[in-house]
DNA sequence: GACGGCTCCAAA
DNA sequence: AACTTTTGGAGCCGTC
């Protein structure tokens, strides 16, 4: 069952409808407060709730206690179908740019606090026949799909992920603000008074400007640094850490440390300690589908999918409760073995290294070749050791290296391509179209045909990229959404924040906070849902997706 | 002072 | 000119 969540003028409108998005029962018009409790006694009948935007309605139920099992988040769905080429031809597809076109809204707090309670003063669209007409769209969109499973799949996981990204803004991750402190002090000193540096930073930055005989240098600013550098004798054309290493002098030690504790104050210090943590908890938003290959975005200062390992011991369970943190081993090359049927790419990932096993394989000598390899198959690298390996990796995985060259070759020449689940990368823009057909008109100069190579070869690598990191999300998601189900079936109908729930996620890593006494159970259900997915997106193929699954107490225990 | 572009670095 | 993908944020710096 299907029912439809919308505002009206004096409040809430709950529409049962049946899979066509037809009305198959009596609408019920709610007050504004009447409806966590309206939604509460419906939920108990398992509906798939159908809104506009889950950041609209699903905080202030949250607020109000109410969870929901399912949805269907029109927004997004939107824009999987607007975009696939499996829809291309749908009344959907073919339809003007509307509002279902725009983006999330602000942030999910603003809607939040303008709504709870008081619906009149939230935003005011879109109506009812809108949410009614744009699922009706929808249904048939992906009835007339040629695989209506494989996008409905999509359209699920995609929801079902908003759902879980708005209960973890919710739930927040167990942030301990005194030992975040005390691992800033740790690198940096007592935190300072403001406008000077801590008192670390501070005497590595002397260290420098007396190697370097600069004594004003400010080395935040690359101008500064590069001309302090070139006075020193070093030539380097970028201030970049990685290209510092490779220089020999007493300078470069101090640098590069001043670079790491800078950073870190800049990020993640006590600045971002005030203003991203309240309460013991870290409520970062995430974007679900805010990149173009569905990946998660996330926003605000918190940086959620930034974090960095130095301040992850930060993050701790509470008293008698325990973190399990799991993340998928080698996702990437496993969805392409997966996606590409590659039964051997599939053998070499079967005992657990993936690497290893395409060592064991023959195709190369060692695991960190196999990494590079497989990185520059997936990101399309032509130059370096990365390039070098690739005809040996060609020659072993035919099929795997295959469907990326083909998403390479399919992007250069400006074609649209698709993950497992369909959704379709974005066409070129107007600039690159004309930069191809500029370089075989008449007046094109050889410095248009080489801008216009670089360009198509440069899309070509996101089109190779986007099949399998867009892919990968697609596993993420139905990883996470049939996690979510195994643990409110563990949680017996406590609430969310009561029993065990997802409190952070990051690709290919999801991070769950549960009593202690459950952890086994939990650990049992992150890996049967990550098999799970695996069937979900790929059927019977021989693709195992094996995870590494810490149970602690602070998340910097795990790896 | 606001704004945008640039550089650098964190994550996957 | 560069030659390996997607992001978000801080700080710097030139422009308006």
């Amino acid at each position: 069952m299907y029912v439809a969540l919308f505002q009206s003028p004096h409040g809430a409108v709950l529409q049962p409808l049946d899979e066509r998005g037809d009305a198959t029962g009596e609408r019920r018009d709610v007050g504004a407060g009447e409806l966590a409790a309206a939604v509460a006694e419906l939920e108990g009948e398992h509906p798939r709730w159908v809104w506009d935007d889950t950041t609209r309605w699903y905080p202030r139920l949250l607020a109000e206690g109410v969870r929901v099992e399912r949805c269907v988040d029109l927004r997004l769905s939107h824009a999987i179908l607007r975009g696939s080429v499996m829809t291309a031809t749908s009344d959907l597809a073919l339809g003007a740019v509307s509002s279902w076109d725009r983006p999330a809204p602000e942030t999910v707090e603003v809607v939040a606090e303008a709504a709870l309670f008081d619906l009149d003063e939230a935003v005011v669209e879109p109506t009812d026949e809108d949410t009614l007409a744009e699922f009706a769209l929808q249904r048939a969109a992906v009835a007339g799909a040629d695989d209506p499973s494989r996008l409905g799949l999509l359209l699920a996981a995609e929801s079902a992920g908003a759902l879980v990204s708005v209960e973890m803004l919710h739930a927040g991750l167990p942030w301990r603000e005194e030992v975040h402190d005390a691992i800033l002090q740790s690198y940096l000193g007592p935190r300072p008074t403001p406008g000077t540096r801590p008192a670390k930073l501070q005497a590595v930055l002397e260290r420098l400007r007396s190697e370097l005989d600069a004594p004003t240098l400010n080395p935040d600013s690359p101008p500064d640094l590069l001309r302090a550098l070139g006075r020193a004798g070093l030539m380097v054309r970028s201030t970049r850490s990685w290209e510092l290493k490779k220089l020999t002098h007493p300078a470069i030690e101090p640098l590069l440390e001043y670079k790491k504790l800078a950073r870190l104050l800049s990020a993640n210090g006590w600045h971002w300690l005030d203003t991203n943590v309240r309460h013991g908890r870290f409520h970062p938003e995430y974007v679900p589908g805010g990149v173009v290959t569905g990946r998660w975005a996330s926003k605000g200062g918190g940086g959620a999918l930034q974090l960095p390992k130095q301040i992850r011991g930060a993050v701790i369970a509470d008293p008698g409760w325990k973190l399990v943190v799991a993340d998928a081993s080698q996702l990437e090359p496993r969805i392409l073995a997966a996606m590409s049927g590659d039964r051997g790419m599939a053998e070499a990932g079967a005992a657990g290294d993936l690497y290893a096993g395409i060592v064991a394989s023959g195709a190369v000598a060692t695991r960190d070749q196999a990494k590079v390899a497989m990185l520059g198959a997936m990101y399309g690298a032509t130059t370096g050791e990365s390039g070098r390996l690739m005809p040996a990796l060609t020659r072993a995985y035919p099929r795997a290296i295959g469907l990326v060259e083909a998403a390479a070759r399919a992007g250069e020449k400006g074609e649209i391509v698709s993950t497992r689940l369909g959704r379709s990368s974005p066409p070129p823009g107007p600039a690159w179209r004309e930069s191809q057909t500029e370089a075989y008109g008449e007046a094109a100069t050889d410095a248009d045909t080489s801008r216009a190579r670089s360009l198509a070869r440069s899309w070509g690598r996101f089109t190779r990229n986007f099949v399998v990191q867009g892919s990968a999300a697609e596993w993420a998601l139905c990883w996470m959404a049939t996690l979510r189900g195994k643990l409110a079936e563990l949680g017996g109908g406590a609430w969310l924040t009561d029993s065990p729930h997802l409190v952070f996620f990051m690709h290919d890593e999801v991070v769950v906070h549960c009593p202690a006494d459950a952890s086994a159970a939990v650990e049992a259900a992150v890996r049967e849902s990550a098999a799970q997915a695996g069937r979900l997106m790929f059927g019977a193929a021989p693709v195992t997706f094996p995870l590494t699954v810490a149970v602690v107490d602070d998340y910097g225990q795990a790896k």
